[in-house]
DNA sequence: CTGGGGACGGGGCCC
DNA sequence: CGGGCCCCGTCCCCA
């Protein structure tokens, strides 16, 4: 699967205003009621927001910020969730163990599996109360997610992989580096100085650059033309090749290219079926 | 409608 | 952990 299949698309196909979104207060500790943010993701799956007096963090280098797993990829859609929906800081739940030490516990209830865990099954205990017995069915308490999770029986993963998503759109990432790298593509801070136009990362301009200076470093072995971009250059030494990769399934006519034999398809040639891939090998 | 070029996006990998 | 690069792709435009 091609990872840009995967990649969500802006459904207007026109970029967010980031202007007005650096401009949103991010790391801020929300205050309002739970009840008033929940919302449903999946009919058997509710995210819900974090207690709100308990998480903050400084934000440190981070380009901009983050929240805490509005799910988990790990969690089957089927079973119960435990997740936060607010844009409060980048800590896994380990990370989150020894914050949430230092409250209050947390109390969870026994329930059928399908059931979704709601704001009153979690809910703080009393504040500076020692309270052990969290737990509506069994009265034990947990002070930790972590020892919560288990007590849920949720998957390990959810207990201990760091998880990270952004801020300003729904992706998630397993590590702070590659959230850090999307982002990039939110704040967009490699500004062309000769036009202003503004990429996500450095080579990226350079090779917007190249379509002012008029470069073209990759250069075609078969044939005299050069290409500012390895990608054009590769989608060039396809029409060199005898083998065209993309092939109809209707009319069998082969293509250079999957866009332009997806053109075909939209035409009218074989509408209700995907053609077949040819990967080649080279 | 097709073929191809130009510009660019985004995740992963490597150092 | 960050930067550079690679790979795979899309979108637009034009002949």
């Amino acid at each position: 699967m091609p990872r840009s299949f995967l990649v969500k698309k802006h459904l207007s196909n026109k970029k967010p205003d980031y202007a007005v979104l650096q401009d949103s207060k991010k790391y801020e500790v929300m205050t309002e009621s739970p009840s008033s943010k929940l919302r449903t993701l999946h009919p058997h799956q509710t995210v819900f927001p974090a207690p709100h007096h308990v998480i903050s963090a400084p934000i440190g280098s981070l380009d901009s910020g983050m929240y805490l797993p509005p799910q988990h990829p790990s969690v089957p859609m089927d079973g119960p969730v435990l997740a936060f929906t607010y844009p409060v800081t980048p800590i896994a739940l380990r990370d989150v163990q020894p914050v949430l030490s230092t409250l209050e516990p947390f109390q969870h209830s026994h329930s059928d599996p399908d059931e979704k865990l709601t704001v009153s099954q979690l809910q703080p205990g009393t504040s500076g109360q020692e309270r052990r017995d969290g737990c509506l069915d069994c009265q034990k308490s947990y002070f930790t997610f972590s020892s919560l999770s288990k007590q849920r029986n949720l998957p390990c993963e959810w207990q201990c992989q760091k998880y990270f998503s952004c801020k300003y759109c729904d992706k998630e990432y397993v590590s702070l580096g590659a959230l850090k790298m999307h982002i990039r593509t939110h704040t967009l801070p490699c500004v062309c100085k000769l036009c202003g136009k503004a990429f996500s990362r450095p080579w990226l301009l350079q090779g917007h650059i190249r379509t002012h200076t008029g470069e073209k470093p990759f250069s075609c072995p078969h044939c005299t033309r050069a290409f500012a971009d390895r990608s054009n250059l590769r989608a060039h030494l396809q029409t060199h090749s005898e083998i065209k990769k993309y092939q109809c399934r209707s009319c069998l006519k082969t293509f250079s290219r999957i866009s332009l034999l997806s053109k075909h398809e939209e035409a009218g040639c074989c509408p209700m079926s995907r053609s077949l891939y040819c990967q080649s090998q080279d």
